[in-house]
DNA sequence: CTCATGAGTTACCGAAGGGTAACCGATCGT
DNA sequence: ACGATCGGTTACCCTTCGGTAACTCATGAG
């Protein structure tokens, strides 16, 4: 399985590309080095002439893979006409974004980075900014503090339904589960501002 | 800091406790039995009089702590009048665990476990119970699957909004935070009935 | 007093794995 | 044709860490 001889960045590319697939598949300490290299049809020295260490080069997977994630999302929501709008395009592009993307999703969410401090920084970096686009179409008589608690269990709420979506295997419609989401979103901040008031 | 002579069942439960706090603060990677030991004012050795090995200590703490957290929720939640009802005192006595015990949160859902096979399983196994359980109180027109999914994104939803509220540090008043919560799963809830039927 | 019980220690093994030094050989400009 | 460039390999080092064999020593029963 020895591959051709590939230019620097094609390399680097291919690397990437690998190592999310055995990130995903086997988490951070389940995959060594090794593995990425054989995977890559390379030897070992190969991942360090185009990244400095392990953890680098797994923060620099996180970071391609979420930048790619919330630009997906921000496209989709830019040219929305209202807060409603926005909300289920959003969702539609995320849970669009986890049908295509099982193994990026468990590489963000599957957990082996939330943890590990050095990680985990990179992994709220995402989660927050998720959370502040949410928060600000809160249109709801809240505290800053609930605010902000409510946006995250919303970001909660779509990533606990991907899970199970991934976890099942089998594929799903993204549209139909993001209407339903946003759907019971809305509605319940709707409540939730109807009670506060 | 060598610690006294404990009975061999003062030991084993002295271990699980530190373990909590180690594993929980470092995940199941970043902490060796060393440092376990170590905490505990002990050797190693001593470790595996108790527990086979590392993975099985980790077992026995993960399933320590997330049949407390369910058996916590149960408990609160078997006198409730109606499904309504049921729903918020779940809520509250899942954010007031939550509140009263960081580390076993982040344990369980600080993500070290989340990704590895071996654990992925038992932490599965609770969100499973909760999912389920919350998937019940759903009495709403919608086929299983989408059912089960968002079970799922509403167990989500509360992870989500505790993980906000675990990583700001502050201490916060679980009630309100239930209130808030459940006001809007059951709302949204509502409204997604509405729709579909 | 003494001896069995069992909690705890010291000192070690072996494997895994991150990381590197030194070398090789295809390719391409001149 | 030739030499510099650079993608790639072999072989290795060294630390960490899970796990264990063999010993020590306090304690309580008789």
């Amino acid at each position: 399985m020895s591959s051709p001889r590939l230019t620097a960045d094609a390399r680097r590319q291919q690397i990437l590309d690998v190592a999310i697939d055995e990130f995903g598949r086997s988490g951070y300490f389940g995959t060594s080095m090794n593995d990425i290299a054989e995977a890559a049809g390379v030897t070992k020295p190969v991942l360090y002439q185009h990244f400095d260490s392990k953890a680098d080069l797994y923060r620099a997977l996180l970071d391609e893979v979420g930048t790619r994630l919330l630009e997906t999302i921000a496209k989709a929501t830019t040219d929305a006409a209202d807060g409603r709008e926005r909300t289920e395009r959003g969702f539609a592009a995320y849970f669009g974004w986890v049908a295509d993307h099982h193994l990026e999703f468990t590489l963000l969410f599957g957990g082996s980075a939330r943890q590990e401090g050095e990680f985990a920084a990179q992994i709220r970096r995402i989660n927050e900014a998720a959370a502040t686009a949410i928060a600000g179409l809160i249109d709801v008589d809240l505290d800053p503090a609930h605010r902000e608690t409510i946006a995250h269990g919303l970001v909660g709420l779509a990533e606990g339904a991907s899970r199970r979506l991934v976890g099942a295997g089998e594929s799903f419609d993204p549209d139909e589960i993001a209407r339903v989401v946003s759907q019971l979103a809305w509605a319940g901040l709707r409540a939730v501002d109807r009670e506060r008031r």
